[in-house]
DNA sequence: TATTACCCTACTAAATTAATAGAGTTTTCA
DNA sequence: TGAAAACTCTATTAATTTAGTAGGGTAATA
């Protein structure tokens, strides 16, 4: 299941990258439009900040904007910096790998062979993707 | 993630899919060979036997078997049933559909354009897929 | 008829997620 | 220069899900 930071991560970028210009937007206008609770809604943007998807402006008209142009976002780092592993099971993750400690083999193993396949079709999808093809 | 649940479902089949004839096994020895807790496994393995999976026979010799053939069971209804929805939110789930109560419209919605396609490339997997083409 | 093994319910512990609260700090504009 | 606006950070909590445990009950077979 996406967890809602995914979800409202994706989201927020998306709305910022909709944008007509860079200026910075509101946490507050963000949160609005995509009804999402605020609080929780800081959180994301500041680790999608210091992941280096946004950039930050304080003060009066200050807010969030994206840094890169949405066409040069790639969902496989998005995701990954949001939701975590792209794979279901540490076994096939790339990024995240850990061997299982109940498993003799991970080479005979169904399940690595079954999430192994799942893992390589979800990154297909996540690299052929950028934020700008993703916004309506 | 992947479940444990699923996680040992898929084993306990792939397991009975390796057995030399279809005589049943017990669940102590899945357990046991598999590193599965067999309270949780029991659990398991009489869900599977309820959704047409696995055959029982009870008293002295008895045990779970499978039911169909392994290149007949294919792992988008195993995997429906041990973990549930394939698609990542429920307004993009086939099987298991839900509205998102906070979104405006779905055909403008980033998240569910990709979503979409994920759900779409783990079909692709599941479907090619059969018990059989998992065992080692 | 006793043993074996499946069947079922309920409970609990742990982990994760989602959200909330509130205080603090920095920046900017008037 | 000072106050408002907006970001930053920490801590807490509520809800949910998952994983596992316990134990009794029932059915079938040798």
């Amino acid at each position: 299941m996406l967890s809602k930071k995914t979800k409202y991560g994706l989201k927020a970028l998306a709305y910022l990258a909709g944008q007509p210009d860079k200026q910075p937007v509101q946490i507050s206008e963000i949160a609005e439009k995509e009804n999402i609770s605020q609080k929780f809604l800081e959180s994301i943007l500041l680790s999608l900040r210091k992941t280096g998807f946004l950039g930050s402006k304080k003060g009066k008209g200050g807010g969030y904007y994206l840094i890169k142009s949405p066409e040069d976002i790639s969902m496989t780092d998005v995701m990954r910096v949001l939701e975590g592993p792209i794979a279901m099971v540490p076994c096939v993750s790339l990024n995240f790998y850990e061997t299982c400690n109940d498993c003799p083999d991970e080479n005979t193993c169904s399940v690595h062979k079954l999430m192994l396949q799942v893992r390589d079709s979800a990154l297909d999808v996540y690299r052929n993707n950028t934020l700008k093809d993703i916004i309506s």
